[in-house]
DNA sequence: ATCCGTGCAAATACTTTGCATTTAC
DNA sequence: GTAAATGCAAAGTATTTGCACGGAT
């Protein structure tokens, strides 16, 4: 069913009034298939010139920044340096990023809103939930590793 | 008050055995006169050479890093470029970061603590709040801009 | 006296930009 | 046919590294 996403944005992008090429294309096809992941530029272009040949990393660079400003990818910066890439097709869910192993895990919005209203309420603060990933390690590296490269119970 | 953050950086420092440097201490000051804010190498650097005279890029970065093994201060990536540091004395709040004005808004821990207990008790996932920060838009940058940059409610 | 930290210069990683050519529409 | 997208090359920004000298302990 990533064929159904590729769908899903290949209309989006040709509503928006981009137009079709083959190297977005590509890019969708990668995006689609890897629907839940972050994925950085590099790993985006590499599967990309798997797909079709050769392709420019300012194009890819392009393709992404014009996805994101239409709303198909968000852009987000994980304690990592290159920052990542990752569709925006679902909408009711937000992501716990593992520092250890990368993965995200999926959390129903539902869980976490309770806790945005709280921000709201008391601090004013409205959460940009598009940019919303927090940072720590998930359930098998966490009994993996009895030594977690950062302590995680203190605060900042 | 500043001097005495000053103070016990200087101590920590020599405590974890390393040197105090001239541009080591003027970075402290520069850390303890900007307690609670996230600055990047740039700003430490332009305030840290205003201190005493010129010092090299690398230099703080190197110290900044090494404060960082020790616990002094974090880094951490928000949605920006540059990358930021802060101080970590202060361990009983986390931070809500306004993409709009940059920000931060202090949260006692206690506020949050119910949330992560939240995560880990139903994902198994151990936040590490070393790392956390919520971007949105504070009070002020929320009610003066009726377009925030970003949808604030939706989940990705 | 020792060895850690510094400055300098060069290198690297990631990303952006200008411009001529190509291609989707 | 026309405007938008691409590829190439070059520049830009943020950060890291190697090495010889200088200064803190």
């Amino acid at each position: 069913m990533t064929k159904l996403i590729e769908e899903t944005l290949h209309k989006r992008i040709r509503a928006a009034g981009l137009r079709l090429t083959l190297p977005r294309k590509a890019i969708c096809k990668v995006l689609a298939a890897n629907e839940e992941d972050f994925l950085t530029a590099a790993q985006i272009l590499a599967g990309a010139t798997t797909e079709v040949g050769q392709i420019d990393p300012s194009t890819a660079y392009r393709a992404l920044d014009d996805f994101a400003e239409i709303g198909l990818v968000h852009h987000v910066n994980l304690g990592s340096q290159p920052s990542k890439w990752h569709l925006t097709l679902d909408h009711d869910h937000q992501h716990l990023v593992c520092e250890t192993c990368g993965k995200p895990t999926l959390v129903p919005s539902s869980e976490v809103t309770a806790f945005f209203d709280l921000l709201k309420d008391r601090f004013g603060f409205t959460v940009n939930a598009d940019h919303f990933a927090i940072l720590g390690q998930c359930e098998s590296c966490s009994t993996a590793a009895p030594h977690p490269p950062h302590r995680a119970t203190s605060a900042s």
